[in-house]
RNA sequence: GGCGAGAUAGCUCAGCUGGUUAGAGCGCAUGAUUCAUAAUCAUGAGGUCGAGGGUUCAAGUCCCUCUCUCGCUACCA
């Protein structure tokens, strides 16, 4: 059984999650299901979580609406993609809410959870408990009166909601106040021995970052995690005194593996899950590693009757064109959008997702390096190699597999060279090598390439015809090797070759075989498997991720509030004054930091300025600048600045001088 | 400055528990070739494995120090 890691339902899908998750996971499960292995893939939508009720409030919609709508459109997506799951569901159906409820129960019934009383944020006027999320207030740290219960994003700190100054409701806007209220937790401290003999002693096979990060977790000992919130979207607790609590995200969630299992086998589902026999495989990300290796099967282990996972092969992060994938900065490339601006190459970004993933460290995906695959892998060697063979074989032979005569000692090497291509992708695949199997079915059409290069039969068509027929023959041969090797990671174009080589069956065991096309077969029409992709194409993409990400940023900006009125006092009492600059010099050791010799027109002071992302010295240097003068000198790097440089700064983060709009004199103020 | 990750051919990266002349793909150069979507095939160019030290019979591979790069975070008066 194959799981994937449950897509978040706030967002479509992108490469990012395709690379880490559902490429592989979608391989894998091919791959059994070619040899004919009884295997089931997983899937679904994560549908609850705060940070949903958040988005809907934000939009004035349900939390449902929201799920329903990109439920719909994830779902869409990889069934376009072609990751084949036997079901893809929600954990916002009945009978999730249904299994988990029960699951829940029966871990409570078994006296597993303990249950602590704590003090929590209260909105009286909207009645409810309040998340981390929901509370704002003044950061204690640098007095940013935005900051949210769990993090400042100004300064980057992350808070206890109980740290806040004038903590206040996102909801009513009134101010909370501590309540008492109950929660269960899952003892993960009792289980510490059992998975450290499980993980450390018993699956030390797992990948090196996967292993890794258990161990530092059971290094650092485990604590009990609270399974409840004090929220009404989501699965109820069902325990008496409950009221207005659901199950928390992260123990729900991975309990949809098995819901969704159960509603794609009613009967038979428990086969999979409680038989000893059933291998279960997570698919996920390195950001979900702690919830299957180590919160996951705690639960499991606590129910008592289900098996526990045999490996859990987690991705690192794929990045794009060199910075993180980002969802809210709109920095990706979007599943459902490629589907529609790539229609028919599902199967090239499928190949450079799985050529480049991110299997052991963090990758990067760029629009050059898809081109470049493209063309000069996938077009120029795998198409162009079946394309050869085609089209030698309707000129010499009508299009009819020819016969095979005798072979001679370099064909019987040739075939050696493939041989063992079968045993070779089933040992990557079956460690979770996706990256290096590929590479190695990729080998097969070199190969072929190289076999048609080196007995060039257009030349023998005029002398020996049978020998033609023998040449074509294997390599035609080595194309339907092709349709079988690449089927787990192609499937449409292997597909589409199949079909070119009149090939109904997929046999997974032929591989190797030189026998599977018969003499005299008829094949099918030619057709290119893949085609170039111009530079335009690729340009356009890279464009537009700069304009949605530019345009993105303008449309989350938002004006700060205005301060405090001031009096005319406390205006008149700063000095802006306009001066010069005369040399400027990057701070070593910085990355903002500049220092710049400004002619005030009253003296000549040195200023240490943020500006050096923005700014080379030559271009700074006799600039007229607004500069407050009677500020407070201070040292930054060990250099006294003295005065402050007025800038503006821009949404996308760019400073612009803030300068007089003609020459005046140093020196001259402005009020 | 703090934390994390990393530094291997022009580029993207492999190199497991230390052991013969350090590998692949792409790119590049030269040659061959024309059946093929100017695709293919061959050959090659020599990277002091970031620097220095240490352990060892033996280190890209282990230890220490340093430098640099990339994230996040200070510094943006």
């Amino acid at each position: 059984m194959v799981t994937t890691a449950l897509p978040y339902a706030n967002g479509p899908v992108h490469i990012g999650h395709l690379a880490g998750v559902y490429v592989p996971a979608d391989i894998y499960t091919r791959y059994l299901r070619l040899k004919g292995e009884d295997v089931i893939m997983i899937g679904g939508s994560d549908e609850h979580g705060v940070p949903i009720t958040l988005k809907a409030k934000a939009e004035g919609v349900s939390p449902q609406d929201v799920v329903d709508r990109y439920h719909n459109i994830i779902k869409k997506s990889f069934e376009d993609f072609g990751i084949s799951f036997d079901i893809y569901s929600r954990t916002s159906s009945a009978i999730h809410h249904q299994t988990a409820s029960d699951f829940f129960r029966t871990l409570y019934d078994k006296g597993v959870f303990i249950e602590k009383t704590s003090e929590q944020y209260y909105d009286q006027e909207a009645h409810q408990f309040l998340a981390d999320r929901y509370i704002t207030g003044t950061c204690p740290h640098c007095k940013n009166e935005h900051a949210y219960g769990d993090q400042c994003e100004a300064c980057g700190t992350s808070l206890n909601a109980t740290d806040l100054i004038n903590p206040r409701s996102a909801i009513s806007g009134s101010t909370p106040v501590m309540r008492e209220t109950k929660h269960w937790y899952l003892p993960l401290d009792k289980y510490e021995d059992f998975l450290r003999q499980w993980i450390l002693e018993g699956h030390k096979e797992w990948k090196p970052n996967v292993y890794g990060q258990c161990k530092s977790w059971l290094d650092m000992g485990l604590q009990p995690r609270a399974v409840s919130r004090d929220l009404d979207w989501g699965v109820p607790v069902p325990v008496e005194g409950a009221e207005g609590k659901v199950l928390y995200v992260w123990f729900d969630a991975p309990i949809g593996y098995i819901s969704n299992t159960k509603e794609l086998l009613p009967d038979t589902w428990e086969k999979y899950w409680k038989d000893e026999e059933t291998k279960m495989v997570h698919f996920i990300g390195k950001d979900n590693i702690v919830f299957h290796c180590i919160v996951f099967p705690t639960m499991l282990k606590a129910e008592g009757s289900y098996i526990l996972p045999e490996n859990v092969p987690a991705n690192e992060f794929l990045n794009l064109e060199g910075d993180k994938i980002s969802t809210s900065r709109n920095w990706a490339v979007w599943l459902h959008e490629y589907l529609e601006e790539f229609p028919g190459k599902q199967d090239v970004l499928r190949y450079v997702l799985t050529a480049n993933a991110p299997e052991t460290k963090d990758n990067d995906f760029t629009w050059k390096d898809f081109q470049a695959r493209n063309n000069n892998e996938l077009v120029a060697i795998l198409g162009n190699f079946v394309n050869r063979a085609m089209v030698l074989t309707r000129k010499y032979f009508a299009g009819k597999v020819p016969v095979c005569g005798t072979m001679t000692e370099y064909d019987t090497q040739t075939l050696e060279d493939f041989k063992n291509i079968k045993k070779e992708l089933e040992s990557f695949i079956e460690t979770y090598r996706f990256r290096d199997a590929l590479k190695e079915a990729m080998n097969l059409a070199r190969i072929g390439n190289k076999y048609l290069a080196d007995t060039e039969p257009w030349k023998l068509a005029k002398t020996d015809m049978n020998r033609v027929g023998s040449i074509l023959n294997l390599s035609l041969q080595i194309a339907a090797n092709l349709a079988i090797a690449f089927e787990p990671f192609l499937p449409f174009s292997a597909g589409k070759l199949r079909k070119m080589l009149s090939m109904p069956q997929c046999d997974w065991n032929r591989l190797g075989d030189t026998d599977i096309l018969p003499e005299g077969l008829q094949l099918g029409q030619a057709e290119l498997l893949f085609e170039k992709i111009e530079d335009a194409v690729v340009e356009a993409q890279i464009q537009k991720l700069l304009d949605t990400k530019k345009a993105n940023e303008l449309k989350n900006y938002t004006p700060q509030p205005a301060k405090a009125n001031i009096s005319f006092e406390d205006f008149t009492r700063m000095d802006i004054r306009v001066g010069q600059v005369l040399e400027a010099e990057r701070v070593p050791k910085t990355t903002k930091l500049m220092k710049l010799k400004i002619d005030t027109g009253i003296d000549r002071r040195t200023v240490v300025s943020g500006i050096a992302e923005h700014f080379t010295p030559e271009e700074v240097v006799g600039r007229q600048v607004s500069i407050l003068v009677n500020l407070e000198p201070r040292k930054i790097k060990g250099i006294e600045s003295q005065g402050m440089i007025l800038m503006a700064e821009n949404a996308d983060g760019k400073l612009v001088f803030v300068q007089p709009s003609a020459e005046v004199k140093n020196g001259s103020q402005v009020r």
